[in-house]
DNA sequence: GCGACAG
DNA sequence: ATCTTGTCGC
């Protein structure tokens, strides 16, 4: 397994007008008009961020999954300096820089990627998944656990069910998606390069067995012993 | 003006 | 995200 330190990156903004304004940017970048790779097929890659926040530190963690039978192909790890406060909005600065990191030490292509958070459901549409995927050229979605400030209908009991998460305007930013049947749903949206049914097709690809996706769960996993590693 | 608000 | 014990259930 590879571990880097979180290289002196990509200049972080200083502000929120900042990081705002780098948003109107970008935006425009994301493409939303593919489907994106077919579910069970080639590679799908788990990425999540642990924070000792009392320490300034923070850990990122990417594993590769084998798509077909979800067993572990790679993993890295990436350790560093905590580069942005949490801002609601504005998550994407407090992890990018880690979890680009922890992509680029990766052995092999990703693949598909699927991050903690939002992509189009967000209040400039334009979420973690969307911003990890016009800075990586690849496809990303986004799982959440959490519906943020956005509104749904409980979806249906059964597992595959599913109910869209509507944005103010009435747009349809993201689906409710129930992975395990009588258990609280888990809010899926497109993030780059990946269309929105394409996504929850995924996202219940990965979750056999657990409320979320294999993916995050062992990207989990792994950046909080990579941060306890760095922190002991 | 105040609260809510992905991780 | 993180702080945290036991407990109910498959």
């Amino acid at each position: 397994m590879t571990t880097v330190r979180i290289p002196a990156g990509p200049p972080v903004p200083a502000t929120v007008e900042e990081a705002l304004a780098v948003q109107d940017a970008l935006r425009g970048e994301v493409i939303l008009d593919e489907p994106g790779p077919p579910p069970g097929t080639g590679r799908v890659t788990g990425v999540d961020v642990a924070y000792d926040d009392a320490r300034d530190v923070v850990a990122a963690a990417a594993v590769v999954l084998d798509a077909a039978t979800l067993e572990p192909l790679a993993e890295a790890t990436a350790v560093g300096e905590v580069a942005f406060p949490y801002v609601p909005g504005l998550l994407a600065f407090r992890e990018i820089p880690a979890v680009l990191a922890a992509l680029r030490a990766l052995p092999c292509d990703p693949g598909l990627v699927v991050c903690d958070g939002y992509g189009r459901a967000h209040p400039r549409r334009f979420g973690l998944a969307c911003h990890l995927g016009v800075l990586t050229g690849l496809p990303v979605l986004g799982v959440a656990k959490n519906p943020f400030t956005f509104t749904h209908e409980p979806p249906a009991a059964p597992r595959g069910s599913a109910s869209p998460l509507l944005a103010e305007d009435g747009e349809e930013v993201g689906r409710a998606l129930r992975t395990r049947a009588g258990v609280k749903p888990v809010f899926v949206s497109a993030g780059h390069r990946v269309g929105l049914d394409n996504a929850c097709a995924h996202t219940l690809a990965l979750t056999p067995r657990y409320r979320l996706p294999e993916t995050t769960r062992r990207a989990d996993r792994l950046c909080r012993e990579a941060l306890a590693a760095a922190t002991s």
